[in-house]
DNA sequence: GTAAACCGTCGAAGCGCTTCGACGGAGGAC
DNA sequence: GTCCTCCGTCGAAGCGCTTCGACGGTTTAC
């Protein structure tokens, strides 16, 4: 293995001065730096990332805790990882898989083990267990999700309220009086995952400020449990014209489901749905969609660490992204029918 | 932060007995390790990862290179990606996640630098730019999956030529003699991913040791592919009662356009499918189908993986899991017909 | 009874890097 | 010309841990 020493002696400076050149915290002349380049390709040396972790109490690594539960819809998670992962590369950070299943047990080892330098925690809960520990980490973290009480954390998300209220006033904006929701599982609600309530609150509150019926619907991750939705619907609310989809895995088959029922999208049903726009736009009835924006979620939650790894003492606490609608073909004026 | 000379002068011993007691390394006394222990528990003491990594030259991590092209499909790597971590921390490992574009660059950097003690790569093709270098690597590695030629690496994967055949013989012992596979989306094929050729194979000498009538389509993992494929085959194949699906994202769209198309499964074809057993079991017509084990196989790379960073000397090169076949409701046999 | 083997513990060295203080020399201020 | 400053570099200390050799004190072997 060859070492700093190597680079050094090779080069004709002392190692302090590679190390130097290499971190660029101290000035180091042009002819020499080129010099230490010339050495470090010609040996092909790599530092040594324990000795580098030791010496410099950083390791360059962030811990990403995943969530595996049932209900979550992995491809989107996969994306908020892969986004992860690429910006924290961009700025020479590699990342740690942690699952959900490890807990707090888990984050407190990575953390007080300086495997990591901080923690990006997904999947959050209105009352999530892990909070005071995170707040009494002496590692910075942020969160993907906003929990009940956000106070002195750093988190990231779609404002999840506001998109449900876009959708509901799109749905209004096009005349309709009678809208669901269709959302995700209900362990998730049970569990009280933030972004599936949030959803819940701003339809809920679009609806009635609207003066529309309203209704909401939890809905199993499958086929089948779309078509049972779309069945119930059919059968409980014949005056229904307009249906909020927050659920990826059943927003096609739901479509399926209350066409094979005789529900003509858009013209006799009108659909929104909350989701990668991707998803939306890729279906055989692209659907009216406000986005998910999962690849800038994951860059925002890794650069707002990186800020606050670098002491930036102003890194703001919340970051809520407004919702963006896109018209698709899923959705028409009420009077089309 | 509490080190292992705190320890030490808490418990009263020197802090290479603490080092002692901890790996297990040398023998300590009942009753000191006792102390030790209750030391540790008092101060809240974790061996700093980087001082370890340098100390030991083992980090107790271990790269893990997920792909994320277009073509796979996402919850399946995330079975395999989390089943990979949850042996691994039974090993007392750390699972560093880096993305296929990162590509050769991104394993010697982790492998250089010390990051981590060894390597497992998923997605592998059949003739992988990365091979030369995992078999140069100072580091050992599993692939998951096989390549072209395999030689002086370890492999361990799902016999996918076996259970192309298994599926292929399961509907010729039904009868049929007209047969389809409904493969992965064509660039999966272009990049030569061994499993996928693997089945093809598999299928296609099966088919013609039976004498049956076969042929192969790949398929977007898209609904409207499905229906493509499905429309086409009841054009082009009039005859065809046997269908084996290597696609999941599509396994259920496909079943759905058959039957929209007046073909009942399994009264008018019978399919059997290559998938995740939860998957074939979860739809609305139960799928025969031979498992992909991707809980077993992430466990055995890992597990092979920790033999070989132990030192053992007679790790399998090959690791080929036997297909087994579920029979469920989406089978028949041709009389029925 | 003596030698050999073993057990449990200690001290010191060292893993490969970063960082701090120091220092010679060049440039600027006056 | 002197003094001060700044630039570029060096040497040494030290990050927190593991591991090696050594060393008394017991056992065991014969």
């Amino acid at each position: 293995m060859v070492k700093i020493t190597d680079v050094a002696r090779h080069a004709g400076v002392s190692p302090s001065t590679v190390s130097y050149a290499l971190s660029g915290k101290r000035p180091i002349s042009e002819e020499t730096r080129r010099r230490i380049e010339a050495s470090i390709r010609e040996l092909g040396y790599r530092p040594h990332a324990g000795a580098r972790a030791l010496a410099s109490s950083r390791s360059n690594v962030l811990a990403l805790v995943v969530p595996l539960r049932s209900g979550i819809h992995v491809p989107v998670v996969m994306q908020f990882a892969v986004s992860v992962v690429t910006t924290a590369r961009r700025y020479d950070h590699d990342v740690l898989l942690l699952t959900q299943e490890e807990g707090e047990e888990g984050l407190r080892r990575v953390a007080d083990t300086a495997l990591v330098d901080a923690l990006i925690v997904m999947d959050v809960q209105l009352h999530d267990p892990r909070l005071p520990l995170l707040r009494a980490l002496e590692r910075p973290s942020v969160l993907i999700g906003f929990p009940a009480a956000a106070e002195g954390l750093t988190c990231v998300d779609l404002d999840f309220k506001a998109a449900g209220e876009l959708c509901v006033q799109r749905l209004a904006g096009l005349g309709h009086r009678v809208v669901a929701l269709v959302g995700s599982p209900p362990e998730v609600y049970v569990r009280e995952t933030a972004f599936a309530q949030r959803v819940v609150q701003g339809f809920t509150a679009a609806a009635d400020r609207n003066g529309m019926a309203s209704s909401v619907h939890p809905c199993e991750a499958t086929p089948a449990g779309a078509r049972r939705i779309a069945e119930q619907l059919l059968r409980d609310q014949p005056a229904l014209t307009g249906v909020v989809v927050h659920n990826e895995a059943v927003l096609e088959p739901l479509i399926d489901a209350f066409e094979q029922l005789g529900l003509r999208v858009p013209v006799d049903l009108s659909v929104t749905a909350i989701c990668p726009d991707e998803l939306a736009a890729g279906l055989r009835v692209p659907v009216t969609s406000v986005a998910l924006p999962t690849a800038e979620l994951g860059e925002r939650a890794a650069e707002l660490l990186m800020r606050k790894l670098d002491g930036d003492p102003d890194v703001p606490e919340a970051t809520l992204l407004a919702p963006r609608l896109t018209e698709r073909a899923s959705t028409a004026p009420r009077e089309a029918r």
